[in-house]
DNA sequence: GATGAATGAGTGTTCATTCAT
DNA sequence: GATGAATGAACACTCATTCAT
């Protein structure tokens, strides 16, 4: 007999993960304690209990919840009539429009990757996860002569999320870096590495025309 | 006059570096204790404390080594005949040589970059230094005739940068990622980046030559 | 809201005081680990932090309370038909009556006052409102034709504190001293820097009579 | 065979009494550390050990001395034609002359004396000195007819000490606290407690005289 | 279910003392 | 005798977790 009834539940558990978010991108998963996320979600430390088993079960709750996030960024893009500018926004949503501590997350959540098994198979599921529907896409893209990659489909793919891997590195360890000035050259680059070239032109402009929008 | 004899002190503090380092690699600068270190140094607590006056400063210690280390590597690239070659060396020394737990520290200094001031600042004066120095060498490479990037050196230095940051962050997180297997893409990607197409095929049977000749 | 009552929260730092009081007494604040204090207090260490900031902050409670409480003593002196009867009794209680520990812990107080200061502000804050306060009875003893001292209400007023002084001394320096013996003898005296020679005779039988009572 | 002369042993153990002297009076006893006292007498921490088995055996002997030149200070009273400025002249010594980190130290010597029985030992021993020998002079003054107290010699010795560790308490305690101002009341005092009523004229004259000279 | 005071093992660091040189 | 690097048992304090209310 749940004496909770399950949406409160998960309504509550979104809100200490809310609460854990800020925290942690403050501080780190190490430095932040049980009594700082507590007092950001309002809660009492028992409260907390309910909801969640130990501070290890929610740093994977954290986890789990920004990869899953990120895995569905990625569903939409084999929607998209034009691969290249849906790339680009959602490089826009990570490395510009989000506020610069879930940046810093997500360094701490791949640094955790490192040591936490549980992290690390979450990180890894998600990661095989967006490259192998990425692979897909590119695969469609050829089958429909819109892509001619130099290199085959799966390892295309793999390029480009090291391009966006690198990206976001850089954005979340340096605040200076100024990812919206290079990420027009990046998805020339990776228009270059589709095959798009031919497309090219008409790309950047609509790309950069984009976030000249967004911009002001 | 037993004082200890500098060199002396620089071979303790580099043997503390390294076996902080294994422990730190293992657990993370925050769940390792000194206790752990002075274990794997087999050295007293007192003792420790004679080479470094806080865990922090160890920590700090630890990232200015490694970027050291790092910004060296690049020196040489500057007076390689072959610079893709060069590249994929170091690659190969950062992705493959190295045993993973260097890898793994890497991104945990990369964390400790996002909070801590003296990290940080060690972090981005050396990533700067090497993209300084890359911008340098592919302005020089043009002028020469022997480069034709597709932007300016500036930015084809950064994207370069940023694929090798994707690389090193790919196989610091995901154990089982085989870089070793993707780096003749990248290669040719970087190849492609600075306009270097027509020695392109010349440069990968080196590159993959000298790698295969590594693995036998 | 099982929110620590205000009146349980007094208690509960009143008896921690009371443990440690014990604690400092026997071994000094500085021999003194926490870890004496909660076994004392019947507590653990967590708990202890939660009435306390530091060991610094206990300190600095334990020499308040205790000078807040010297400072009451004087408050009933004003009131005394008998100052000199009322003298003694404030005497008795300080020299005679209180377990000796009390009296070890007046002059670590005294001794953490030469250092710390907070501690210091009190001990002479206390000392300042002793003196004045006893100065101004002095003053209107001697309007009322009660007193006639040798010197200056003022001075008067010093010269019996530091009597008081080197007896609480003693007292706390030397268990075998018997501040009993020789009190008789410091009222008298008291009683001639006061001008209360006529009275004295009557003094003395009364002091005197009233400590016999107490030691039968 | 004591491989050290003794004079050079007890040169060294001089000095280092000195060294340990300028630092307990800063930092306390318990705050002071090894290492201050080595770095302040210029010695290493080995070579301490050399001269005293523990930082015990160096607050003992720290004192021992400083309780043994008390005690010498007293012996000259009894050869002193004009006992109230003799006394005069040693409260100046102790309470107006010395550096003030010497009276700190007193106090700190007293609270020691209260937990460490070797200091206790020395205390206590030197204050009965001091007490008999007091109390012999006065007898003798009586005897000669210079002087009439009004309790016996026994009495009038320990009355007059407290009077005394009470000024020093004062002093101690607090380095506002002007002990040169009250100090002719005090010889008042004490002229009064000896039955010197007759000669107090002068007395205050010459001690006021004596100090004014200081003072100038 | 919620509270928050209490727990106590564990943290980074210190420092009196030792001992190889 | 002297040195000072090394020792390691303590230390004050923290914090994830529990549990009586």
């Amino acid at each position: 007999m749940p004496k909770l009834k399950p949406e409160t539940q998960i309504a509550r558990r979104a809100a200490i993960l809310d609460a854990a978010e800020v925290c942690f991108a403050r501080n780190g998963f190490h430095r932040t304690t049980m009594h700082d996320i507590c007092a950001e979600a309002g809660i009492s430390p028992g409260a907390f209990y309910v909801y969640f088993a130990s501070k290890e079960d929610l740093i994977a709750g954290i986890c789990e919840r920004d990869r899953a996030e990120f895995g569905e960024r990625f569903q939409c893009l084999a929607d998209a009539d034009d691969t290249l500018a849906a790339l680009s926004d959602i490089a826009r949503v990570y490395l510009v429009d989000q506020p610069p501590h879930k940046r810093q997350l997500s360094i701490e959540i791949g640094a955790e990757a490192t040591r936490n098994p549980r992290v690390r198979e979450v990180f890894t599921a998600v990661e095989a996860f967006v490259e192998d529907s990425f692979a897909t896409l590119i695969t469609r893209l050829v089958a429909e002569g819109r892509a001619r990659p130099q290199h085959d489909p799966k390892t295309a793919a793999r390029l480009i999320l090291i391009l966006g891997d690198g990206l976001f590195w850089r954005t979340g360890i340096s605040p200076e870096f100024d990812a919206e000035k290079i990420l027009p050259s990046v998805i020339v680059t990776i228009g270059t590495l589709l095959g798009l070239e031919a497309m090219t032109d008409n790309q950047i402009k609509t790309t950069t025309a984009s976030m000249e929008t967004v911009r002001s």
